[in-house]
RNA sequence: GGGCGUGUAGCAUAGCUGGAUAAUGCAUCGGCCUCCUAAGCCGAAGACCGCGGGUUCAAAUCCUGCCGCGCCCGCCA
């Protein structure tokens, strides 16, 4: 609790000295409390007790002694070796309400901070749908931004189109060869498009490269791949014609697959295409200064690659960034994309699949070698299915278009069934927000390097500890403003009273409350800057859980009267909740 | 085979820059709607924190060895 630490460290430091004790660790070790009842503040004396050859029970008492009374501190107790801080409530209660904790903006593009930050995630081939696997970069990857957002950077989200190489080429080469009838029949046997998204290109064009990918592994494809490969290498070496076409196929699905993110909350501010960089000539500059490195090396047909184990890389040291043929590799065009990232922005994140992690590592050590800055990547374990691995070719895959739907559908049935008095358009609206909301949280609550398995009946439970429990907070904060209104309360007025704080009563609830106020944005920081927005989605449960004690505890409208000070309470926590929620993509609904 | 990651109640997860009685939800059992929306609240039960060693006053957390799972080890993207 950041709040009561930059108030009492000092008396803490002072109280310390006095004991003998030199040097600055015990800031380290100074740490929240594990639970409330213990205390906001703790600090396990047995190091401090070491050092000065004394027993860390009695030395937690001296301290406890000697630390002189403060407006901010309620109690102060040693227990067992620890000296366990209190915050006093009433001090509490006064910095939350008097603006101490920030409420930020998740939207907002203007920096308190003066950090610029770019952000690169999804940046999928643009090849066909999303299935919820691909859709966990994107989810992870927005919330960031939001979040980042609404810490106050300032953010630019990017996509890296993928518009050459091998798996634009096969679509590119389907499309100019293959009939619908071809295709069909091709992938007779298999699930058609499901009627739902006829029409949407990323669901239908994806048939022709299913049907390519067949017939390539077919026996007689000699022909296939050399037309395709004749593609390839166009691509990558800037002929403007082969792109063009590549583009016209790729474009269409890559709009349908941004209709998809976009029912999600998910945008961009910029879409940078792999192409530009061969086009003007970075890449080829970037080839030639790679190639008079001292730990560059050739293979017999010229093919060009840096020996990064002379650099610690273990496994597989050389890494190729050319090919015999001169023509360049993915990974090539990716630094070359890098250097010219830095130069938009001070920080860059990238968010990628584990499968990207060797990759990811050559990248950056080649980047080092160019006297370039090294980019902080957020990688993320894939998500499988309880009876696999997701993979489009063998048809098991759920669609994030299918998800959302049937997230629709079930949140839409809750809602009719606890709501019967609603429209049928207003239960619509209230669904969707509650499936969107509902979808994201399921991915965002989880660490990145967890692996995850997608359960139906998961994804769909809108009970405690999900997107909803949050959100029912949320709507609960607004009913209670709203009935003050109706009151014929002045909110305004209320809202800027002061309060006396020495003569309120305080039950847990809004003790609990007033706690995890405080810690919201120590928690914000924290998953910004680890890049962990899993911790800030368990910080929202808290919020919403501690809300609903305060609710339980605390009746803000009493005969028709506002109780000021604690409706000056719940609207601190219905903004935080809001531009929280918002902050990991969450919808904050008025009603549910 | 090598590299990286992961293993926590029946299930799904949090905690991992070392600190006290390992936290939350689902499922199970019990209680709460004449009172601001019960998608809620209160309570019970449930854990050799994968296994073995080590470091430490203190280990789920750090080191090490095994075991299980995932990803990577194209002149693919």
């Amino acid at each position: 609790m950041k709040l009561l630490r930059d108030e009492v460290e000092e008396l803490i430091g002072q109280a310390l000295a006095k004991s003998g004790i030199t040097g600055d660790n015990w800031r380290n070790m100074l740490a929240p409390s594990r639970d409330t009842s213990q205390g906001d503040l703790s600090l396990p004396c047995f190091p401090l007790a070491k050092q000065l050859s004394k027993n860390p029970i009695e030395l937690a008492q001296t301290i406890a002694d000697e630390i002189s009374s403060h407006p901010a501190i309620g109690q102060v107790l040693a227990v067992g070796g620890y000296l366990n801080i209190k915050a006093d409530m009433n001090w509490l209660a006064q910095q939350v309400l008097s603006g101490k904790v920030r409420v930020g903006d998740p939207f907002g593009s203007l920096s308190s901070t003066g950090r610029k930050v770019l952000i690169e995630h999804t940046s999928a081939n643009p090849n066909g749908p999303f299935h919820v696997g691909r859709a966990r970069n994107a989810i992870l990857g927005d919330s960031l931004v939001r979040l980042h957002r609404l810490f106050g950077n300032e953010v630019r989200a990017e996509y890296y189109v993928d518009d050459m190489g091998k798996q634009v080429a096969v679509l590119a080469w389907a499309l100019a060869n293959l009939s619908e009838q071809q295709v069909e029949e091709t992938l007779v046997g298999r699930d058609g498009v499901n009627p739902r998204w006829s029409g949407k290109a990323d669901h239908e064009t994806v048939r022709w490269y299913q049907a390519a990918q067949k017939i390539r592994g077919e026996e007689d494809a000699q022909a296939i791949e050399e037309e395709i490969g004749r593609l390839v290498h166009a691509s990558e070496h800037g002929d403007q014609e082969v792109l063009q076409q590549f583009e016209a196929a790729y474009q269409p699905v890559l709009d349908g697959m941004l209709t998809t993110l976009s029912r999600l909350g998910i945008d961009f501010d910029t879409f940078t295409k792999e192409s530009e960089f061969v086009i003007n000539g970075d890449v080829a500059k970037l080839m030639q200064r790679l190639s008079e490195m001292e730990i560059y090396g050739e293979a017999d047909n010229g093919a060009g690659y840096l020996d990064l184990g002379q650099r610690g890389l273990k496994g597989k040291t050389e890494f190729f960034f050319r090919r015999g043929d001169g023509s360049s590799l993915y990974a090539t065009r990716d630094i070359a994309y890098h250097m010219w990232k830095w130069q938009q922005s001070d920080e860059l994140i990238n968010v990628l699949g584990e499968d990207h992690k060797l990759q990811g590592k050559q990248v950056g050590m080649t980047l080092q070698e160019l006297g370039q800055k090294v980019p902080e990547i957020m990688f993320y374990s894939f998500i499988k299915l309880p009876e696999g691995k997701m993979s489009t070719r063998k048809g098991n895959v759920v669609f994030m278009d299918d998800l959302l739907e049937e997230a629709q559908a079930q949140a839409a049935s809750v809602v009719r069934e606890l709501r019967p008095d609603y429209q049928e358009q207003q239960v619509l609206e209230i669904a969707e927000a509650v499936g969107v909301s509902a979808v994201r949280f399921n991915i965002v609550k989880v660490s990145p390097d967890k692996g995850f398995t997608f359960r139906w009946e998961e994804a769909l439970a809108f009970e405690a500890g999900s997107a909803p429990f949050i959100m029912y907070s949320h709507t609960r904060a607004h009913s209670v403003m709203k009935r003050c209104i109706e009151a014929g309360a002045d909110i305004d007025s209320i809202l800027a009273e002061e309060i006396d704080y020495s003569n309120q009563e305080m039950p847990n609830g809004l003790v609990e409350l007033l706690r995890t106020i405080a810690r919201h944005n120590d928690v914000l920081g924290k998953a910004v800057n680890l890049r962990k927005p899993h911790l800030f989605a368990t910080q929202l449960l808290d919020l919403a859980n501690a809300y609903n004690g305060f609710y339980r505890d605390c009746h803000i409208l009493v005969e028709g009267v506002p109780n000021p000070f604690y409706l000056q309470v719940s609207e601190t926590a219905r903004n935080l909740l809001r531009t929280g929620m918002q902050g990991i993509g969450i919808i904050p609904l008025e009603q549910m």
